[in-house]
DNA sequence: CCGATTTAGTAAGCCGGCTGATCATTTGGC
DNA sequence: GCCAAATGATCAGCCGGCTTACTAAATCGG
């Protein structure tokens, strides 16, 4: 395996990775995908496309992510008066809150690896380069 | 983004390398994983459960990508005389001649990155230590 | 002002992960 | 030899990516 295409160690470590968080987020009826979220709306409320761009994923993804979220009780939607288009996502207290429980999990769980510093950077690399055209908003 | 959990960064670089990949493969009919099972495959035959452990997947998955591999051509399953249970997964004719059009794409389409060993590393760092339990098999 | 274009959000449908359950077959203990 | 346990494959159903296609609302050009 060590012979492997860099790609496909990529996606290999990146889904072993997600899988050891699944059990303890799921005791928190969350996902990976629900936690980015919460994470991006720490701050202030946000639309759905702007939440898309930065999370490096499609509008259509973001949708169902924030449903799930609604559905726990952990955001709601409303609104923007000023643009009757958009739906602002505000994290609920009880967000606030599950989030807070999250913190220790991405940290914690993530295995030891040599050179850390060079990884963080080639990745940084990876979707510097790799996120023209579709996220030019950057984040 | 360059201050987010590192497991994060490399589920978002894992998507934007693959995405990258997928036009080039929809042209052969052929997808990211269809090529990797197309890979273990080039040597000899195998079992699904086989395939399953050492592309690091259960086999539930395996057995849906077989069926599309399948569909196209591109392999084709027949039952292990010796064992009713399994089924040998062996590429046809065709399905080598395709996954020979596909060795350039992840070389040619992997994104510049300053330290790629480190990165290598790091990530075989990754799948080593996070395989434990469900791949003992190793490969 | 009004029509064309852009933007925000969603729906449908596909692929690829996963879990849990099921069935057939093989293996192993007694 | 036989029954229990393990193994190989699959089905059902969920989640999260994606593309394509649609609606509603805002913006822009003439």
């Amino acid at each position: 395996m060590s012979q492997w295409p860099t790609g496909r160690l990529l996606g290999i470590a990146s889904r072993l990775v997600e899988h050891a968080w699944f059990d303890a987020l799921a005791e928190l009826d969350l996902t990976h995908a629900g936690m980015i979220v919460l994470h991006l709306l720490a701050e202030a409320p946000d639309s759905q496309a702007s939440l898309a761009s930065r999370a490096r994923v499609e509008a259509q993804t973001i949708s169902r992510t924030i449903d799930r979220l609604e559905r726990e009780g952990y955001v709601v939607r409303h609104e923007d008066p000023a643009d009757r288009r958009r739906r602002l996502v505000e994290r609920t207290p009880r967000g606030a809150q599950v989030f807070e429980r999250t913190r220790h999990i991405e940290a914690d769980l993530f295995p030891e690896v040599a050179d850390l510093p060079a990884l963080r950077a080639a990745l940084l690399d990876i979707i510097g380069s790799s996120s023209g055209d579709r996220w030019t908003t950057d984040g």
